[in-house]
DNA sequence: GATTGTGAAAGCGTTCACAGCC
DNA sequence: GGCTGTGAACGCTTTCACAATC
């Protein structure tokens, strides 16, 4: 019952594209931009303007008519509606390809996501600097989850591994689990799983690539989700 | 007009499951496993049994009432579905951290997307090899493109030199663009674009990791998508 | 005049529940 | 008896369209 605007439920679909419309926001803050009118805001996220105007209405009431939202002010509200006030810190299990990737690429950091450590399984790993900082043993993971007071883990194992991966992330008390490995997890109910499948992904690109020879005119019906525009701009 | 099943309208929801089902009847076929229900491939996906049977009608009546699926036979009408009866050569602009990854990842190759070629533009990282093969020039992607017949291209760059891959990629005649940089392309209507952004699926998990901690009893409502089950396995 | 905020309508996707079939 | 295939119901998401407001 605190005096924040908690509480309100904001539909799943209108959580993922927040973080577009804030970065989107930042880039303009940036470029000097005041501010952003509903259908301006759209363009640049690749969505029409009322999808814009009911995503930030769940939010509260922050625009003004006949002139728009102001960038500054949106951005520390849909920050603070993303949790985004404080730093998250995530660990990384698995220094494959992926991993070191995962943990060389800036922008986790940068976005509020500091990499608290990265682990492996394979003595032959420890050690091995990734970013300045080395590679720690798996056994490790209790103590950075608790030191760095991670919530979110990272697993970019092979298949085989991530299960045992999750369990040792949830052992540690990670609740929050981003998982890129080719499989499906079974965790507790109350911790939240994400996925993302880099294979998957082609895979529908080719489902469509292939539909798009086979069936007559698909050119603009049957796209997936996700950022496409007439080149416009 | 061909006498195959082509035509039938997939629901992009049902497209973006049959890639994890496939992988799951090949591990199960793997496993010596003749049979499976609709319910126990659900379980491994981690979907209900009706989500699964909705989608495989999609397909065709492929089951066998009081038996279920063959899954042999499933396998193979997935694939042919899905486009899959044929490789799909990819290029990947960008030899970065992430684009490294991507290119040594063998999970691509194995699963019918093999890197055609990586390139990049700056002059330092050309003739790296990555997984074998060199770091090629970014003014040979239109030779790699006609070479190897590749209709996929994925972009890994900075954000800054995203639009510039695509523009690139486009005009080298790639019709599909996977894009894990953070910003959003503006392509022609005919291509097609699918989008990963790591920093915003950790930020989605975020938004929900605060949630717990300020709402009364969230623990199961409010969660994303994608696999998440008890511990019952 | 411009642009937001939002009910209402339309469109999708999921789940139910059961007839049909082996 | 067991399991699929599917119409119907439900719920979520998107889009429309316009009154409210600056």
């Amino acid at each position: 019952m605190a005096t924040t605007s908690r509480g309100r439920r904001i539909p799943e679909a209108t959580v993922a594209r927040l973080p577009v419309y804030l970065r989107i926001l930042m880039e303009q803050a940036d470029a000097g931009t005041i501010n952003l009118s509903s259908e301006e805001l759209a363009d640049f996220a690749g969505v029409n303007a009322a999808k814009v105007r009911k995503d930030l209405s769940y939010l509260g009431t922050y625009g003004v008519r006949g002139v728009g939202y102001e960038v500054g002010y949106l951005i520390y509200q849909v920050r603070r509606e993303l949790g985004l006030t404080h730093d998250w810190p995530v660990v990384i299990v698995g220094a494959g390809n992926l991993g070191q990737a995962l943990a060389g690429y800036g922008g986790f950091g940068q976005r509020g996501f500091p990499v608290a450590g990265i682990v492996d399984i394979d003595p032959a790993k420890i050690g091995t600097p990734i970013d300045g900082r080395p590679v720690r043993r798996l056994e490790d993971l209790p103590a950075i989850v608790r030191a760095a007071k991670v919530s979110i883990g990272v697993i970019a194992t092979p298949a085989t591994a991530a299960q045992d991966a999750a369990d040792r992330l949830v052992a540690a008390g990670v609740t929050s689990i981003l998982n890129f490995a080719p499989t499906v997890l079974t965790v507790p109910h109350a911790i939240i799983v994400r996925k993302v499948d880099l294979a998957v992904e082609l895979q529908i690109l080719g489902y469509y690539e292939q539909r798009r020879g086979s069936v007559a005119a698909p050119s603009l019906a049957a796209v997936p989700t996700g950022s496409r525009r007439g080149a416009t701009a």
